[in-house]
DNA sequence: TCATATTCCTTTGACATCGAATGATTAGAT
DNA sequence: ATCTAATCATTCGATGTCAAAGGAATATGA
């Protein structure tokens, strides 16, 4: 009789899914979302030449983030123009409205991190961290 | 100087991604999907009363359900009628259509869940398994 | 009995996401 | 020079998801 565990993967996706909607409602309440928080610390991390590098980045294809960009602009959180050198390429600029948006934003994601790590020893979550890493990494192949 | 890791809950969720990514695409080549191989599977074992215990079960909420049963329903893989002693409730049968399909992705299922461990001893997996389960119960509360 | 509440499901409207097609701009080849 | 390729972003169409509102059927309470 074999064990029949439940397959990694829908563990995997069930975890994902609860947490992911925990963080985004937390998000939320500061009128924010998981990609508008994912793009706002993508651009204060700085160093993109290109939306499509940006859109990696975050994690998303780049229509995807066409449509969070107009989003965010039309938010003022942010704006776009082409580049003098280069006019295919939008460069993108945080207003100070987005910068601000990113301090509060960043706030909740520190907050939801500690209560996610809680109940976790550092060995555990070290041990996490490489399991998922590989995890994420064998799909590549 | 802090280590500053990538928070744990970017790295489930790129996990999820891209585990969820290549499964779908699995499943798409044989016709399917995660939300109907997920639903044909909770069909197959069974004890469901009502479509809410369904949509618990696969872990989506009722009008989705719904959207999924409906497109189920027109490529001849189930049927739905009323339950003649309580008339709120459907009843949802599958066809021999709908059992052929679920064996075909129970197929792809088994091969994907098999590539998803490979690389990792048991004792690693049993890990991953305890993690992620107490990581998903966490956020119950 | 019959008005109201509850249960179960569906419809509607909204948003996130992606692939494919389209525009706009630049680079390259002859 | 100009014609074709390649590059970068957007638009379009389709799917998956949810919350809120809307039916349909049953249960409840006077």
């Amino acid at each position: 009789m074999e064990p029949a565990h439940t397959p990694i993967g829908l563990l995997l996706a069930r975890a994902a899914k609860t947490a992911s909607r925990a963080f985004d409602d937390a998000l939320a309440a500061e009128g924010g979302s998981i990609p508008v928080w994912l793009v706002l610390l993508a651009l204060m991390r700085g160093g993109h030449r290109m939306q499509s590098e940006l859109a990696d980045e975050v994690g998303i294809q780049g229509p995807t983030l066409t449509h969070h960009l107009n989003g965010m602009e039309n938010a003022g959180l942010l704006l776009r123009q082409r580049a003098p050198d280069n006019r295919r390429i939008h460069r993108i600029e945080l207003t100070d409205t987005g910068r601000a948006m990113f301090h509060r934003l960043r706030g909740v994601a520190m907050a939801y991190d500690a209560r996610l790590r809680s109940g976790f020893t550092e060995a555990e979550l070290d041990m996490l961290r490489n399991l998922l890493e590989r995890l994420a990494a064998k799909q590549a192949s």
